[in-house]
This record gives structure tokens, sequence and C-alpha cells, in this order.
DNA sequence: ATGAAAGCGCTAACAT
DNA sequence: ATGTTAGCGCTTTCAT
């Protein structure tokens, strides 16, 4: 019965193929095959042997259309090569797949404007809802644009001002507090503190110090709000902070960490101790460290943002923050699927804990 | 002009909607949106302003029923939070979105019935074609079947006996020999090897030491080629091998790194060297190597396959082999959207370089 | 250069 | 329980 010579690239079978094989209707075929609807159970056998003769494979897009689900998440992260959004990524998928979704992946190079064509992008392709780590915590009118438009976002690591959504995050300034409270508690008067502080609030932290009212930590970037719990930290402990021992990179990049890390270590004084706000901070800083041959912790005390698994190879082991990355990459997803579920919930936000590893990088300063 | 009532979240505009407002057919808004056929320059800036208006967005879906094309590559890698994977796919998405193309993400876990499923995933999406590293360079009619059925396949990083694809690859058996013949050379005549050796070819090694012929490199692992490198180095220089320094471990899976890694120094005599072939082999090792307070490279010559950042960070440095593996990523992509234009040239294989970067852990055995 | 109509592959109403 | 019909949003003939 099979009229089609043995070409070896034939049209892919539809479910009109597998009906007439069947010898059913292309809506009974589709009901034995995408288990809806009633199907009585020996059809049922017959279309799935049909379809399999036929090698039939759905068409998801056509599926999609009618539906109006694609069963796919969009992923908008800044760089799926930092470990970081490596390690998130890989807890998105994990949920994804379970819940039976594909997801698509984009980097955003913490980039508005590319973040922005990401976003457009996701909405072409339908993607049934986004999580993204914005690039800017103020401007983020795509994303509102999203929600209105019915495709859920979920924010993962940063938070956005004004926006009505789901989101994963730590609190970075608490955690900062404790890293550098810490390393008050040991004594230290002068610690280096190395950040990106890229956004133009970040920017803005010199009037951070002994303002009256903090600023708003939704409208920071995680390293700005890194940089709000230092300096709580030493207002607490009656420290003052030296505005010179507060390094910006103003980008994500390892070079100028490892630059801004050596200009503070040539300061007179020099820091006792010194604070990175991420792997990528850390990564620079470290760097610069080793250049010098400046021993941990006796001339300097280290403490990292984000555990790596290399700060336990290195001697001495690194004290470091450590994130649930992979879990805070699972309940974002797990958010996003809640919500395509039950669409009507009021946003949640979940907060993750973060821990402080103390290692042998730190010690009381000499 | 404007009927809808100003409700939060109303339908999303369609083409027809744009072609009302702007007062012409829909055919005629779709040649001005989509830039094909022919549109008076006037008539194409009326549409736009009516879809500006609207905030229509296309929908791929349906562009793509048509079309046929999703412009969406599929990628199946083990794991996305191995670094070696998140580079490469660092360079897909580098690539594809300069082209135009999404990226749709799925981990194997070197699974084959997972990657089956995946890639099962993958074609009922239809992307328009698949980037993957096979979990099994034997099982692999998935794969076959998916070419068959039009849809073009890259393998990254792994071969595939019997599947005429494009591939990205790199000489794992001439690297190896290259970093297991500089160990040779120093006079190293214990050399212990930690590698997966997952699969039943893998397995297989014993009956590679001193045979006639030499197995069929493209039925092997990357870690099997790269034991088979090892075993090659040997018998040039004339060294005999020990099986008892051939350590696998079954999985990917640091702590049996470590734990094979633990044994392998017990043994009477002890190895002088030790080689690692991927980067989860080395951090079990290296992890054994610190535990037990073996000074490198005085007590125990250290090479890796993989160079990772912290190799530097550590004292000494570590030995390794660099393989530019954002560039695979780029290249696998390149390859596959080059046969997407031209379908039916030839597969080609692109074989790129690895590098032998001697640092500080490695010397003459004393 | 534009419009009318057909149709991609599938599912959701509506019959029976 | 099954078949018929319509239609998702878009592009592509085929007219004009």
């Amino acid at each position: 019965m099979a009229s089609s010579p043995m070409n070896t690239e034939r049209r892919r079978a539809t479910i009109a193929d597998v009906a007439k094989e069947a010898g059913v209707s292309a809506a009974t075929a589709g009901r034995a095959l995408g288990d809806y609807g009633y199907v009585r159970e020996e059809i049922r056998e017959r279309v799935r042997k049909a379809a399999e003769a036929l090698g039939y494979r759905p068409n998801s897009l056509a599926r999609s259309m009618i539906t109006g689900r694609t069963n796919t998440i969009g992923v908008v992260g800044a760089d799926i090569a930092n470990p970081f959004f490596a390690s998130a990524m890989r807890g998105i998928g994990d949920v994804a797949r379970r819940d039976g979704f594909g997801t698509i992946l984009t980097n955003s190079d913490e980039d508005v404007a590319l973040e922005r064509e990401a976003v457009g992008l996701l909405l072409q392709k339908q993607v049934d809802g986004i999580i993204v780590s914005p690039a800017s915590p103020v401007d983020a009118d795509h994303l509102i644009d999203a929600v209105q438009g019915g495709t859920p976002v979920v924010l993962l690591d940063r938070d956005v001002a004004g926006l009505a959504a789901d989101a994963v995050l730590t609190d970075s300034v608490g955690a900062s507090r404790t890293a550098v409270g810490h390393l008050l508690a040991l004594g230290h008067r002068r610690i280096a503190i190395i950040a990106e502080l890229r956004t133009a609030l970040d920017k803005e932290w010199p009037n951070w110090i002994g303002a009256a009212a903090a600023p708003d930590v939704r409208m920071l970037m995680p390293s700005g709000a890194r940089l709000l719990g230092y300096i709580q930290a030493h207002e607490a402990a009656g420290v003052p902070v030296d505005p010179r021992l507060i390094r910006g990179t103003g980008s994500y990049d390892p070079a100028t960490a490892r630059e801004q890390t050596l200009a503070t270590l040539r300061l007179d004084p020099p820091p006792s101790a010194i604070f990175t706000v991420d792997n990528v901070m850390t990564h620079g800083a470290y760097q610069a460290c080793r250049s010098l041959g400046i021993r941990i912790p006796e001339d300097l005390s280290f403490v990292a943002y984000d555990d790596m698994e290399w700060m336990t190879f290195v001697e001495p082991n690194i004290t470091a923050l450590s994130q649930p990355v992979y879990e805070m990459g699972k309940a974002a997803a797990e958010l996003l699927i809640r919500r395509l579920r039950s669409p009507g919930i009021e946003p949640s936000r979940c907060l993750l804990d973060t821990t402080l590893i103390v290692r042998g990088s730190t010690m009381a300063p000499r």
C-alpha cells in the first residue's frame, strides 16, 4: 500500500498519513496519539502501529498554533560560560525536562539592548514564559511588556523595581554584611572591595556613606547591593569607610578586576583584607595577589562571594560566601511552571540562603 | 479607531489586525513586514506604523509552518554545568545569534536514552539542525534517523562510527601522546592515568596493549582515545605499560576519580606521575593529591587534559593540554549553518589543535 | 504592486 | 466513539 519509493529522504509523515494508513479520520488519529478525547482501545492500538510503521513524529509547531502553548521556556542570562549561569541553567533545565518543557537559551552579556532583542525573539517564538537575570534593575519596559502580553517572567538573582513578577533572590546585602563583619570582627580596619558597579545607580555609592536613609535595594545590581552590605557592616562596627578602598571595575571582566586590585594594594597604608563580590572579580583579584607574591592570609585576608571548587585546591583554602546556584535555577523554573498552571496567583519572591564558609584565607591582621 | 478597551491583557495583534488598521490586505501587510515580495514604499511605511501602534509581533510558529524553517538549532550536551560544555555552548550561541538562530539546550547526562529522547523532542519542535556530543560512539540510530529525516546533525567533540555528518573534533590520541611523551621524556616510567572508560569498547583497553593493530578511534570516547594515546606513547618509548596504573572510573564523577587516584597512589612502587583525561577526572585526582599532602612535582608530576583558569592559581601551576573549546562550539554552529544554506555538500570534519602548556607541575622523577 | 484564496499540520467544536 | 468542519497566523500561489 505504501506508494512512496525508497528514496533516502522522503516527506515526513503527517497525521493524515497515519490516519489513512490506519483507516480512520485524522481527528481520531490525533486523539489516539495525543491522549485527548475518546478512542476505542483497539483503534488506539491500530493507530499506534500505523504511526510506528510510518515513523510519524508529531509537529509541535502545528500543535502549538492551536493550543497556544509551546512547552518551551525562554532563558536570558548574562553569559552561559560563567559558572554561575551554567549551574543555574542546569537547575532550570532539570526542572524543565521533568515537567515536559524545553529551554531556549540566550546570552545578554549584561547589555540591555541585547536583552531586549532576546526577549523579543523569545516572544516571537511564543515561549510560555521567560526566566531572566536582568541586565538593569530599572530599564525593564521589555519585561513589563512581556508580562502585560501574557507571557510570565521570573526574575533570577536580580530584582527589578516596579515589576510584579515571581523572583528568586538572595539577600546580597545581608550576606555581604556577614562576610565583611567577619573581617571586621577579626580586627581588620582597611578592607578593600572589588565590585563591578556598572549601572548608574550603583555608581552613586559615595552618597550611601553616612547617609540617613539607605538606597532602595531593588534598584541595585548584586554588586551594588554587596557594596551596600560592606558599608552597612562598617557603620555597624563604627569603622569609617575609606572610599579609596572601594574599587569599581565598570564591567564584568577579570582583567579590570586585576588592575583595580593592584591599584588598591599599592595604597599607603595598604588594605589588610580584600572582599570580592563575585566569581569574575575573584578571578582577577586572586591573579593580582598571586602576581605580587602576596602571602594570604599573613599579608592579606581574602573573602570571596561565590564558592568555586578550586577554592579548596589553593593554599590556603579561600573563605567564601556560598550560594545555592543550582537550586536557584530549579526554584526559578518551578515558580514559572507553577504560574503557567495557575496564572492568577500573586507573584512570590523566593529568598534563598547564602552561607559564609570560613576557611584558611582569613585571619587577624598583623 | 481603536475599538478594544484598555484591559491589561488583550489578545495579541495578528497580521490581520495590522492589515485592517493600515487599510490593506493581510498578504500585503505580510509583504511589508516580512521583507518579501513587492510593496510600495508608501504602503510599507503605513503598515509599519500600524504594526507599531498595535504592538504587533510576528508569530514565528505560523511562519515556520509555512517556510519549514524555525531558525532554531538544537543542542544536546552532556552537562551544561561542566565548563567544557558551557564554553562550547557560548560559542554556539554567539554564532547562532549572529546568524539569526535561537538555540534549544538539553542535557543528556551521558545517557543514550536521555539523548534519544532529547533528539526526539528537538525534532518535534522542528529544529533546523542539531549539534550533539553523543553519549555513545556506536549507539546512534536516533542520529542517523534525524539525518535521514532531513535534519542535519553536527558532532561535537565525539565521533560516531557510521554517521556521515559534519564534525568538530580534536586529535585526542595525538594530544595524549604528546602529554604522556612529555612525562616519558622527563624520565617517568610509572605514569598513572585516570579516565572514565565508561563504554563497552573503552573497557577493552587491556587488548590494546602490545596489539598489532590499534582499535578504531572512531569507536572510542575521548577518554578511551586518550588512554590509547597513553599506550602508544609508552610503546613508542619502549616503556612497558603497567595495567595497574590505568584506572577507569566508569562514570563522569570527581568522587570516583578521587578514589581511583588514592588507590593508584597506594601501589608499590607508586607512580611518579599522573595524567588525568579531562576536567572532571582532574578535579577528583587533584583533591586526592591534596588530601594526601603529596608534593607536586617533587613527589608526583601532574598533567591534566583541559586547561582551567585555576591551574595558574595553585602552586605549582598545572601543566595542561588546552583545547579551544569556545572555538569548537563556534565551528560546530558554523558547519551546521553552512549545511542549512547549502544542503548538498560533503560532510566535513573540522580538526582543531590541542596544545600542551608546560607549567610547574612536571619535572624529572627523583 | 496588490488582493483573494489556498493551505502548512494539527486540535477543538460540532455533529452523528 | 468517530467523522466532518473550521481555523490557529502566516506565506505563497495565482490572479488582476
